[in-house]
RNA sequence: GCCGCGGUGAGGUAGGGGUUAGCCUUCCGGCCUGUGGAGCCGGAUGCCUGGGUUCGAAUCCCAGCCGCGGCCCCA
């Protein structure tokens, strides 16, 4: 390379080369497989939106790690650093009169203004399921199910999910009049493990100490032990009618997703917060052992779509990070998947141009991808090339095959040949078995 | 935004003030006009960038850029 290093990719964004791009879209094809099981219609939103869209209902910290910019106009534009918020746009705008329940998926690559390191990029791929028009435990327990069946599919049966309702410590703050932006700063801190500013900003909003120490308790009490972890909260929790409700209800969703055949290992934490502001109930994060970071996270977000100025609609959903799971499954699990190319190697000696295209033609309408060779190698050369690339069948056509309106096959693993004519398309089909290597 | 470590052809590496900067893989050409995952021969591409120290810098110093890891935050 010369000294032009702007000749590579800006900091913390890929160029995939096609065997990095073959395992991004394994994972990529896993989640849109499961959005067919689930009935998920895939939607795209533009990667550029409007910065006030994320500014609503985000902190200082998130802005700031935005990349955003103005366009010709003076417009204050964004490269989305996540998608819930488009689709919820979507919701109250262009499908406001959908009929509910309406279940959307998104594959889309989102940007942060983030230092790079393990598993973040400045660029990622994310993989999202929303569903809209619910309130149900049904509708949570069916995001842990998708999640789950994605990361099955994957190969990672390790994985394991923690979930939390911030339902829980809400209504507690708000039964003590805690105002709503006073209450996300306080579940911010939390999950920050800020606990000690949280405990003296609830102080100073009213909460008394019963309240702080039931707080306290419940940042605590975590575990894999569901029937343990329900009775202690629900002890801690009995002096608030409002948050039981919702502890119970996490209780269903846990309950729906085992039943339907989550066999995951599940982290209790009825205490637990996440940064994202919008969340109104049920949350959860999903990792493996071997990585300290989430691979996939989500919750319920009842209050969304109003913000954005339609009616109101509860949502729930979760966005699978592509790019850490695809990270991972290559770096720790040590994954590898090979470019998919044609088995089939066209090579032409001392044939036309014409009849060259016209055997590539005749094969590719069958429905067989095949490479032609347009570099004028010799035919010692290009059984080179060919099983060096992987490649299966040569499809030899020479001045004889020409003459006769023939070409000849010849399978380089048997190292048998057959010249067949153009005619015989049912022929020629069979003899090329395996289409893609 | 902060802290630490690093950067030698396309990939992997050796060297560590004066060397024609070495090796492996890859790539290109030849031996080789229709059936060689071979062999041999030949060839191509490099010290991240910019300053400084020095007679002389890939090597030492500073800054930047990029990478890796950590803080913070997050998928």
């Amino acid at each position: 390379m010369s000294g032009l290093r702007v000749l590579g990719p800006p900091r913390g964004m890929d160029d995939l080369l096609p065997d990095d791009f073959a395992l991004k879209h394994r994972v990529v094809e896993v989640i849109r497989e499961v959005f067919k099981l689930f009935g998920y219609l895939e939607v795209e939103t533009p990667t550029v939106e409007y910065y006030e869209l994320f500014a609503a209902k985000s902190g200082e910290e998130i802005r700031e790690r935005m990349f955003d910019f103005r366009d010709k106009a003076g417009r204050h534009l964004v490269l989305r650093p996540e998608v819930t918020a488009s689709i919820a746009r979507l919701m109250s705008t262009k499908l406001k009169a959908a009929p509910l329940p309406i279940r959307l998926g998104y594959i889309a690559d989102c940007y942060r203004y983030d230092e790079p390191q393990w598993g973040r990029k400045r660029r990622f791929w994310q993989g999202g399921f929303e569903l809209f028009g619910s309130r149900s435990p049904l509708a949570d327990a069916e995001i842990l199910q998708a999640s789950y069946e994605v990361f099955v599919r994957l190969g990672m049966k390790d994985h394991f999910f923690r979930v939390g309702h911030v339902g829980i410590l809400r209504s507690i703050l708000t039964d003590y009049n805690v105002e709503e932006s006073v209450q996300d700063r306080i579940l911010t801190m939390i999950d920050r493990g800020m606990e000690a500013e949280a405990f003296n900003a609830m102080r100073e909003n009213g909460v008394d100490e019963d309240g702080v120490k039931a707080v306290e308790e419940l940042i605590r009490l975590k575990g894999e032990e569901r029937g343990e972890i329900f009775s202690k909260a629900s002890d801690i929790l009995s002096p608030w009618r409002e948050a039981g409700k919702h502890l119970e209800e996490l209780n269903t969703i846990i309950d729906s997703a085992v039943e339907y055949g989550v066999n995951s290992k599940i982290i209790v934490e009825p205490g637990m917060a996440r940064g994202l502001e919008y969340y109104t109930g049920f949350i959860f994060e999903q990792g493996v052992p071997e990585a300290d970071v989430s691979l996939n996270g989500g919750g319920r977000y009842d209050k969304l779509v109003e913000l954005f100025g339609g009616k109101p609609t509860p949502g729930v959903g979760c966005a699978i990070g592509i790019t850490r799971i695809t990270h991972y499954l290559s770096e720790k699990r040590g994954v590898r998947q090979r470019a998919k190319r044609p088995c089939t190697l066209l090579v032409g000696i001392q044939a036309s141009e014409r009849y060259i295209s016209r055997v590539a033609g005749t094969l590719r309408r069958m429905g067989i991808p095949v490479e032609v060779e347009v570099t004028g190698k010799r035919l010692p050369a290009a059984i080179e090339y060919a099983l060096k690339s992987g490649i299966k069948y040569l499809v030899i056509v020479g001045s004889r095959e020409e003459s006769r309106n023939t070409a000849s096959v010849r399978d380089l693993e048997r190292k048998t040949q057959v010249e067949v004519s153009l005619d015989e398309g049912g022929r020629l089909a069979e003899m090329l078995g395996e289409r893609i290597c």
